[in-house]
DNA sequence: TACACAAGTTAGACAAGTCTAACAAATATT
DNA sequence: AATATTTGTTAGACTTGTCTAACTTGTGTA
């Protein structure tokens, strides 16, 4: 049985994996960073985790889940997105809210619980964000997606999914009525500082900064 | 903000207190053994909770809840009933299945959550056992019960509420074809040990034991 | 190759929650 | 009233998760 402190820590560690998919690993610091807290108490969790055969790693060395860590990690991760899925869907919470409370709901202990829920929301495949939901096999749905930054002139697009979840983020995001599903068109990519020009449907065409861009996941 | 831990603490109090409400105080090793820790954890754990000002108790005398304290036991109880009629209305979980999730979920915090679960679930006034559960502010339904050990020979009366939640009592009322809302008749009871003969609609009679009747409560 | 700086670890401390063993107070029994 | 029993507290220890401050290792740059 996993902690809710070691749970927290096994998530992270695969959330900063899918950040660069060729590489894995994951650093010190880098833990601690997302997790907020200090270096030297990342190092302790990992002798622990270390210890228990959740990841493989060596003195200044590189941090790799195992497989067994990996699992668990994907069930926690599966929890966290069916539960925020719950909370747009069934108790209408914005999705700049849910992230919040779902992490407090992704620790709750009952196989039984999730897969019920699982059912109850009719197998979802993306949570609110456009994340995919960890099938209980551990399985991961793909999705076809490319950043915003990365569309060139003149093509089509539609919202798939956000990278950045930050509240400020997704009220801007609602603010200019862009939202999962959302399909614009993109005029001009402006080379001086990577902001570009996008027009949804019939709107006026309005800019957006290179931030915005790297932070919006599309489907050509 | 109270921990995970106070938090289960304050509930016990609550708990306790209505298990003979003319006298709502409770002692340590009451207090200890319906939380499953040593007297000595539990007095380390009241000082605390006076220091907070939850709870009203000196060296060696009872211990009761502060207003403050019983708000914040309430409002945790209500969630707890909450989450349960969430279980099993929505998730089919049977009634001897939802308390110990429902104890982990009692946990989460967040205002919102709580308030939207209960417009969901239609502001139901009653959880899956019959107790009552408490609005938001504070207040808590009334029922009309009195425990079956309590009913005399002849009467007609219908089931509102266990007083025990344990799985195994549960289960046996399944066997027993027994819910909420299930009626009988009382055709005898026994003096000499307590048991008691019922009917159920147009079953055949049946005994039951004095604990038996000790633990449901019923409105005649 | 040397050195500076970034990355990571260790030592020692602390708070929360728990325990055991020993003790003290209150209550019940004779 | 004296004593026995129950009830509750204290002291000291342990675990988990966190920190700060000091130290060590690794790496990139000159
Ligand atoms: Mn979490
Ligand atoms: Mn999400
Ligand atoms: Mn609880
Ligand atoms: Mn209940």
């Amino acid at each position: 049985m996993l902690s809710y402190t070691e749970e927290n820590y096994l998530k992270a560690l695969l959330m900063l994996s899918f950040q660069n998919e060729e590489r894995p690993e994951a650093g010190t610091n880098e833990m601690a960073a997302y997790l907020g807290v200090k270096p030297a108490t990342a190092t302790d969790m990992l002798k622990k985790l270390k210890e228990k055969e959740l990841v493989t790693y060596q003195k200044y060395g590189k941090i790799l889940l195992t497989e067994l860590g990996r699992e668990k990690a994907t069930a926690i991760l599966r929890k966290h997105r069916l539960w925020e899925t719950f909370l747009y869907e069934k108790l209408d919470f914005s999705w700049d809210e849910v992230h919040e409370v779902a992490e407090q709901l992704e620790h709750i202990q009952s196989e039984k619980l999730v897969n019920k829920l699982e059912e109850f929301l009719d197998f979802p495949e993306f949570d609110p964000h456009g994340d995919p939901i960890p099938k209980a096999n551990g399985d991961i749905p793909a999705i076809d997606k490319v950043l915003l930054s990365e569309v060139t002139a003149g093509e089509v697009c539609k919202v798939v999914a956000v990278k950045d979840t930050s509240a400020v983020f997704l009220q801007y995001l609602e603010k200019l009525n862009i939202t999962i599903g959302t399909k614009f068109k993109v005029l001009e990519v402006i080379d001086f500082d990577g902001s570009l020009s996008i027009q949804i449907e019939k709107e006026e065409p309005r800019s957006v900064s290179m931030k915005f861009a790297e932070s919006l996941f599309v489907k050509r």
